[in-house]
DNA sequence: AGCCCCTGATGAACCGGTAAAGCTCCGATG
DNA sequence: CATCGGAGCTTTACCGGTTCATCAGGGGCT
C-alpha cells in the first residue's frame, strides 16, 4: 500500500494559476513572454502545490543532462585511504552546486569497465560529459571513448590524455624542487617509492625524478614502484632500509605510504628525521599526525576538482578549451626531513 | 564547430530492423510479444547502430528513476580522510551496479543543506530513493523528508530514525566487548575519545560506555567529543595524557583519531602498549600501517553499504521493510593493546 | 481610421521512450 | 466450416516538460 504519491505537474500549476503549461514553462526558465504579475502568481502557486519541474521531462525536452560522470579505478579499500579523491571531488561538486547539477559517482574495477560504463552513460545520456582520471600511458579508454562525441575533460599530463583537453599539475617540476630541497639539506642517496609504472603521472614522476638526480650528478635508479597502498609502501620501504647502502631520504607518491614508511621505520629502528628523511606526496591532513610531522608535497586538491569541473562545462557547452595546468605542488617542510646524517 | 552527434534514436532502430518503436521496446524490455528471430535482428541492428535507451525518456515513460541519492555532511578535508565513506559507497555501488543503477552523491555543509537537496531530488525526481546517513539525536531531517514520500533507508539506529527503515551496527555491544577487553587486561581508567555528541552513534556509544564501565565499577566518566578530525582526536588525547591521573586506555572513535593519539602519545614520550593501550574504531588499512599497529573493532563496511542499498531497492519497490542491525564490530588485537602498567 | 508593432499569452508539436489496446494471420477446436 | 484464441506486430496514447508559430489586444503613428 505505497502512497498515492500526487504526483504534482505543471499541468496543475498551469490550472492552478489559470494560465497554460507554456507560460509556467516560461515564467520558470525565467524567460520573457509572462508579465512579473503573472510569473509571481505562478510562484507562488508552484511553492503551494509543492511543484518542481521533473527533470527527465527537462532533460528529454532539452536534450541535455544537468549530470556528470565520474568514474574511479581503483580497489574501495585504497580509495579510502587516499584523501586526494574525496578532497577532488568535492572540489567538482563545488562547481555543480552551483548550477544544480548532480555527480554519477562509479567505482570501478577495471579500465575496460570504465570504458563500457562511459559508453553507455553516454549512449543512453545518464550524463552530459565526464571527467577522466588515472590516465595510464597508451590508455586503453582514448580510443573507444574519443570517437563516441562524449564531453570529456581528462586529469592528467597533455601527453597522456590523447587530445582530450585536460588539466594537469605539474609533478616533473614538483618532483625537481622535492629532490633538490633533499639534496640541499645533505643527501646523496635519495630513493623513491612510486606508483604503479603504467600509470602516467607515476611514469612522470619517475622520470622526472632520474633526470633530476642525474642532472645533480646523483644515482636516480633507486625507485620502486607499488600499488600506492600502504601495505606496498610499507613493503618497499622495508626494501630499501634493507639495502647495503641504504638511502637517506626517501620521497613517497602519497601520504598513505609515507605514513606507511615511518611505521617501517619506527618498526626497524631507524630515527626518522635523524637518520632517515621522509616526504610525503598530497599532503592531506595525515600528515599532520603523524610523529615525527611528514614533510610533504602539498598542492591544493579542492581547487583542482573545481577547475576540472568548470573546464567539462566549457567543453559540455561546445567552447574550444586548451588544457592548462593547475598550481604546482609545492614543498611543506615539516620534522619528518631533517639534514643528512654525517656519511658512515 | 561542436560534432552533429547523430541521435540514434528507437525510430532509427525500428526502421533499419524493419519493424515498429513498440516492437523494438519490448525486444530490448524481454518481453513476450517479438519472436526470437526478430528479437535478434533488433539487437543486431541495435549493437550496429549503437543505440542504447535514453533513459530520461524511459525514466519519463516508465515513472521511475534508475538513481539514488546520497548525500554526506561532513567538511571534505575530514572525508577525505574516513575510510569509512568510500568503504560504504563501494557496498552501496556493489548493488547497484547488478541492477544498472547509479550513485548521485553529494557533500552538502549542514543538515539544512541536505533538506533542500533531498526534496528537489524527489520532487524532481533525479532519483528513485535515498540513503540517509550520519543521524543525530531529534534530527531535523526526519519531519520534512518524512512526509514528502521520499523511499529512503536510514543508516543509523532506530532510535535515531523516526520510524524510518534502518540498518545499523550495534555499536552499544561493541563498546562493551572493547570496554570489557580492556579491563580484562588490567586497565581501569579508560577513557573514550568520541565524536560529536549530537551525533546518534557517538551518543549512543558514550552512553554505553560509560554504563559498561558503570556495570564494572568503575569510573566511566572520562569521554571526550570531538568532531571526528584527527586534529581533535590529538587535542583530546593530549589533555588526556596532561591529566593528573592520566588514562592507561584509550577508545577512540575512528581510526583517524587513534593514529593522532598514537602520535600524540610519542611526541609526549608515553611509549604504548607499554604505558597506554589504544583501541581504533573501523578498522581500515591504516590500522596496520602505524608503529605499533593498531588494535582495533573492526567492522564490515563494504557489506553495511550493500545490505543499506538492497534495502533501499525494497523500500523503493514498496515492501514494507524491517530495520534490521548488521554484523556487530568486533575486536582485532593488535600491537597497540597490552596489560595495564603496573598501578604507580 | 487604419496600420504597425510589441507584449503577453495560448496551443500544438515534439523530445524518445513505454504500455495497452487493436489488428492479422494461423492453427486448433467443436 | 465457422469460430476461437493466441502469437506476433502495429497503432496510438501517454509521460511532463520545452519551444515555436500564432494570435488577441492595446498603444503609438501617420
Amino acid at each position: 500500500m505505497s502512497a498515492p504519491t500526487e504526483r504534482v505537474t505543471i499541468k496543475d500549476v498551469a490550472a492552478a494559476a489559470g494560465v497554460s503549461k507554456g507560460a509556467v514553462s516560461l515564467a520558470f526558465n525565467h524567460k520573457p513572454g509572462v508579465s512579473e504579475a503573472t510569473r509571481e502568481r505562478i510562484f507562488a502557486v508552484a511553492r503551494e502545490l509543492g511543484w518542481a519541474p521533473n527533470s527527465s521531462a527537462r532533460s528529454l525536452s532539452r536534450q541535455s543532462v544537468d549530470a556528470i560522470g565520474l568514474a574511479i579505478c581503483r580497489p574501495a579499500r585504497l580509495l579510502g585511504l587516499e584523501p586526494f579523491y574525496m578532497e577532488f571531488i568535492s572540489g567538482i561538486e563545488s562547481v555543480l552546486a552551483e548550477r544544480s547539477c548532480s555527480l554519477l559517482l562509479r567505482l570501478v574495477g577495471s579500465l575496460e569497465e570504465e570504458i563500457h560504463l562511459q559508453q553507455r552513460w553516454w549512449r543512453e545520456r545518464q550524463v552530459g560529459g565526464s571527467v577522466l582520471v588515472d590516465f595510464h600511458q597508451d590508455d586503453p579508454r582514448l580510443d573507444p571513448l574519443g570517437g563516441i562525441g562524449l564531453p570529456a575533460v581528462a586529469v592528467g599530463h597533455p601527453s597522456l590524455t590523447g587530445g582530450l583537453p585536460s588539466v594537469w599539475t605539474d609533478d616533473a617540476t614538483a618532483v625537481a624542487e622535492a629532490v633538490r630541497y633533499l639534496v640541499a639539506l645533505g643527501h646523496r642517496r635519495i630513493a623513491r617509492v612510486g606508483g604503479p609504472a603504467g600509470l602516467g603521472h607515476s611514469a612522470i614522476r619517475a622520470a622526472a625524478f632520474e633526470r633530476t638526480m642525474a642532472d645533480l650528478g646523483l644515482d636516480g635508479g633507486l625507485h620502486l614502484e607499488t600499488g600506492f597502498s600502504g601495505e606496498e609502501g610499507a613493503r618497499a620501504t622495508r626494501s630499501l632500509l634493507l639495502a647495503s647502502e641504504r638511502p637517506t631520504a626517501i620521497v613517497y607518491d602519497n601520504d598513505i605510504m609515507a605514513v606507511a614508511g615511518l611505521g617501517v621505520a619506527a618498526e626497524m629502528g631507524v630515527a626518522v628525521p635523524d637518520e632517515l628523511s621522509l616526504l610525503a606526496w598530497d599532503d592531506s591532513q595525515l600528515c599532520r599526525l603523524t610523529h615525527p610531522t611528514l614533510s610533504a608535497m602539498s598542492h591544493d586538491v579542492h581547487g583542482f576538482g573545481a577547475q576540472v569541473a568548470r573546464m567539462l562545462f566549457d567543453v559540455i557547452a561546445g567552447q574550444d578549451v586548451p588544457s592548462r595546468p593547475v598550481t604546482t605542488p609545492s614543498l611543506v617542510p615539516r620534522a619528518s626531513t631533517a639534514p643528512a646524517p654525517p656519511a658512515g
